[in-house]
DNA sequence: TATCGACCTTGACCCGGGTCAAGCTTCGAA
DNA sequence: TTCGAAGCTTGACCCGGGTCAAGGTCGATA
């Protein structure tokens, strides 16, 4: 399970403290923050926190990657969303007042900071400009969640497929070569499939008919799209 | 298209405003609100904003029923979310800063306040608390449009809509005779079929198998169920 | 009162993708 | 170095629900 780090990480130093929500706050509150928080190292498949968990305060990613899912009665497992160094999670819960309805799992070896309720409380209370930054972040996701619930009606695999290719293009590809991409996907067929919401043998089938129109090649967990624009193409075309 | 009110409504007197997000304002606040907001009706049909349009502001449902509904490129159009009386509508784009992503649109008859954007930015900036309520209301409604997601890809229509009218019962029926239940629906059955990811015709065959199956007996809008618990088993149940 | 257009229902057909079963690959542990 | 478990791929089969087409119902308008 998770270690605590030798160095404990600094949010004044924090790689990240610019581009997350906590940019917003005071020097002052920086401090306040600095002395709450609690920072810890996980591996590849510890958890930070498991659904149904209470909610006990936020969690700030620094490095690495986080998946959180929802494992369903049926032990099934669906990936529901990413977490990048910068995002924090289990702010939902923590704002809607509920326990955790997603677990959060390690995917790549991360550094996370736990924030404990009672300081984010109060500062919510206290400086507006964090509540909206939350405010906004979490409009978002609810756009995006409810395309992403359009879409599952009105878009066959292949379109879907591609569209979350798309997607994680955007989030783990470092460079474009006029067009062409190539990148490591963070996570298991059995993840984008439940991503998309089919079965992994579903998935399998997609990714052959992908190599075999040549959209993608898919070697492991390695991806490279020729074109782009191809893929583009294939989330609204229908082949 | 919608007309002026004869008497316009007023805040204060507002039926509803206990039960909206606006009550953590204060006696001046409010007053600001009033002055600055403006009322008008909409009879079914109307629409109050649509898809695409920017957003200028927020707007809260004083009485009446209004739905919001995405349409897509080929004029499909899906029931996405009913706002009641009290509910704040067109608050997620204007608090994602972008233009609407849905259209609003009365369902029945409804008299619907419009708070202009300068209003709503100023009150969020120098009272918290209004900030915070917006926030657990979006927090909440993430929550549940995750959990439509899953559901799309884990139940199957049956269940889906079983789960449908468990959730327009808690909106729309007035009262439970040991444990039936009768309720006028406010919805088309092409935006029912649509809020659960089907077409009309399998939501015509589903209607036909609940009353084959005694779960609920449909007469033009009006559902009558007579046995709540049996509703709620269908969800899980795989019959 | 007749007509038109939405909306709803029903039947027939078909296909996308779920399910089941078998074999393969990979990787960590003994 | 082998073994076993988990994950991935492939094939065969089948069924839920989409699609197409043909009425039916109802309310609004002339």
């Amino acid at each position: 399970m998770a270690r605590s780090k030798g160095q404990a990480p600094n949010c004044f130093t924090c790689q990240v403290r610019e581009r997350t929500e906590w940019c917003v706050l005071t020097e002052r509150e920086q401090e306040l923050i600095e002395s709450s928080k609690m920072a810890r190292d996980y591996l590849p498949g510890d958890v930070v926190y498991h659904q149904g968990d209470p909610c006990e305060g936020v969690f700030c990613v620094e490095s690495g990657l986080i998946g959180l899912r929802k494992i369903d009665a049926d032990g099934n497992s669906v990936l529901v969303r990413l977490a990048n160094a910068g995002d924090t999670i289990g702010y939902r819960s923590f704002l809607a007042g509920e326990s955790h309805r997603l677990s959060a799992e390690a995917l790549k070896a991360s550094t996370v900071c736990y924030i404990p309720q009672a300081t984010v409380r109060a500062f919510l209370q206290e400086n507006p400009a964090l509540g909206l930054r939350f405010l906004q972040r979490t409009a978002n996701q609810l756009g995006e969640t409810e395309d992403k619930f359009l879409q599952s009606t009105s878009l066959d695999i292949h379109a879907r497929f591609a569209h979350l290719l798309l997607v994680l293009k955007d989030r783990f590809a470092t460079g474009v070569n006029n067009g062409s991409v190539t990148f490591e996907l963070p996570l298991s067929r059995q993840d984008m499939a439940a991503m998309i919401g089919v079965r992994p043998e579903t998935m399998s089938r997609a990714i052959r008919k992908f190599e075999e129109a040549g959209l993608a090649r898919f070697s492991g967990r390695t991806v490279s799209v020729p074109s782009v624009e191809s893929l583009i193409d294939a989330v609204a075309i229908d082949y």
